[in-house]
DNA sequence: TTGAAAGCGCTAACAC
DNA sequence: GTGTTAGCGCTTTCAA
């Protein structure tokens, strides 16, 4: 099983040591058909002995082809990500590919020069985490060159790609209806990234829930956020210093509720008795007793998993079919943030 | 800039294009000397118009290094690990290097796979996060060609490797020192994972103190857990039907504390008037406010950026150097969960 | 059923 | 200063 030797035997040692072509043995590791059953024994037998394994880079060179996709995310400390990495890398795994992680910072230069780097490097995929490409970014790249694409969340105009994506709309529709069936109507909201589609997604189904209902869109009431907690911290502190207070806190992500419910409780506001609040992504911690937030719940492994299978089929396939659009449920978690509006308190009109 | 054709230019293209060498242009793109301006001027011209990118996997194969870079980590859901895994991208991207990112979902046996998988793509080494060779590990692979190989919080016996720790003894006995300091002596344990050195290293630390301060270490006291939250609710809830409940719980990671202040949430134990809790970690949401979890503070990051830094040093210098062990410190963060036990509620004594 | 030979795209000796 | 040439280790026609 073991050698000494520190240099790692080639195909050539190997047919050296079977006394055949390294051809036969190229042919007999590819599982090729005719080829002679002791011939077969005997490679395998030396390939063992010797320890062979073929060279990656070699292979890679020869047939194009690395197993390797590339994986761009924006910000690898938002527990949304490595949710959706843990699914893309599994199903890569079962598959024998390999999982090339890029974090941009949600730079704009460094995702480009990513991406470059990930073209030089031959990889035979690429799936973008909520990030896409502007028309500036694929201008800077060769599209040319571009192998097939797959993003999530978010959803590229500049180059075509299948997509997968969470029904941000529907999440945020139904909760907004929940949050209307309770009672409220002052309802403010925090918004994501400016970048996101699906942020964007959400804010239009915040929108239309409140058109609907009849109630107005206050712009007092809707703040931005770039869906870190600190943002949902300042939004949660503004919003509870307005002279007339929102009685329900809607934001684009978890991250930036539980901010929301931070600068809320440190200034003594009782959540859901005087504010409710609510996120989206159902993140690690956000059902656990001291939070209890209510959200709407993103398959975010599954995600992963689509998006990764979604482009190991388009790999085989090459780019014939036209783009898939796939959209995932989202499902609304009631838990203890939420509640209805203090005046309403005991009667749940309106529906 | 960009190019119709679907076919990438290669060396010899830009070399035709200039009227010169491939050997020419790979001097010129490699940045040596002895070299014409004009020669270097008209090459880098023709790259640009080209759009030409040397093919990694050729050079690769070619000076046999892929400037990529394994990470094995063995649970990616775990919020230490995004946080290490940032500081090792950001770092390697500094460099150049691309991370290839291996959850082994602590399997042993996918583990090995992977690692074999990573020896024939060529990586020029290895970082394991929280996850060692064992010695039954080390011999299914071929260890003569294994390459630089950097652990972080586990040392691995069976393999000489740079390792990168925190100070697991040195934080856990300050956490300790603070606890027996306010006053409590039935001070209950939850263990990390029996795998891990920096997990047996916390307890450790946990019974020297007790034992200095003159306490006995009840069995009771000590249970296992895994890392995971849903261990530390286990622990939490059969500590709190103890029938001599511990004054202090302290958990080898955040985690597992943040489960166990779960479980003594839901059976209405206040926290830390009844029972203190303390974790290890100081993960990103243990200073929320509905949290407040006191800890000890992993420098995460820079734990990730230290062990990159090691290994591309490694990587350039070759085996020649000692294995080097480095340590970082890690700082007590006193917060909302701890306090003196009931019945010394007041009076602070004992040092 | 097997082997010879070409070549993937690049770099490093060594000539000139 | 620049060009020629020989591979890195593999797969793949094509011929035997």
């Amino acid at each position: 099983m073991r050698r000494r030797t520190s240099r790692r035997p080639t195909i050539l040692d190997v047919a050296a040591a079977c006394g055949v072509s390294p051809a036969t043995v190229s042919n007999v590791l590819a599982g090729k058909k005719h080829i002679a059953v002791q011939t077969r024994a005997l490679v395998l037998e030396k390939v063992d002995e010797l320890g062979y394994v073929a060279s990656a880079t070699a292979r890679a060179l020869r047939m194009n082809r690395t197993w390797s996709v590339g994986v761009v995310v924006g910000d690898i400390a938002n527990p949304f990500t490595p949710e959706v990495i843990h699914g893309i890398e599994d199903t890569l795994w079962e598959r024998h590919n390999n999982l090339i992680l890029c974090s941009t910072g949600s730079q704009s230069d460094r995702k480009v020069a990513y991406l470059k780097n990930l073209i030089d490097k031959h990889v035979d995929g690429l799936i973008l985490v909520t990030q896409s490409l502007t028309p500036d970014e694929a201008a800077a790249l060769d599209l040319a060159r571009l192998p097939p694409l797959v993003t999530i969340n978010r959803k590229s105009e500049a180059v075509p790609s299948d997509h997968v994506a969470i029904d941000s709309w529907g999440g945020m529709s139904s909760l907004m209806d929940y949050l209307l069936a309770l009672g409220h109507s002052r309802i403010a909201f925090v918004k994501g990234l400016a970048s996101s589609t699906s942020a964007a997604e959400r804010y239009r189904a915040y929108r239309a829930a409140m058109k609907r209902a009849g109630f107005a869109v206050h712009p007092g009431l809707v703040l931005h956020g770039d869906y870190t907690i600190e943002s949902g911290t300042r939004a949660g502190a503004q919003l509870a210093s307005l002279p007339q207070v929102p009685t329900a806190i809607v934001a684009a992500n978890d991250l930036m509720a539980i901010g929301v419910l931070g600068a809320l409780r440190e200034r003594g506001v009782p959540v859901p008795d005087d504010i409710s609040v609510a996120g989206f992504d159902d993140i690690l911690l956000a059902g656990h007793p001291l939070i209890s937030l209510t959200t709407i719940a993103q398959p975010k492994y599954e995600t992963g998993v689509v998006a990764a299978r979604t482009l190991l089929e388009r790999i085989e396939i090459g780019p014939r079919p036209a783009p898939k659009m796939i959209k995932l449920d989202a499902a609304l978690k009631i838990r203890g943030t939420t509640a209805p509006p203090p005046m309403k308190r005991g009667n749940r009109t309106r529906a």
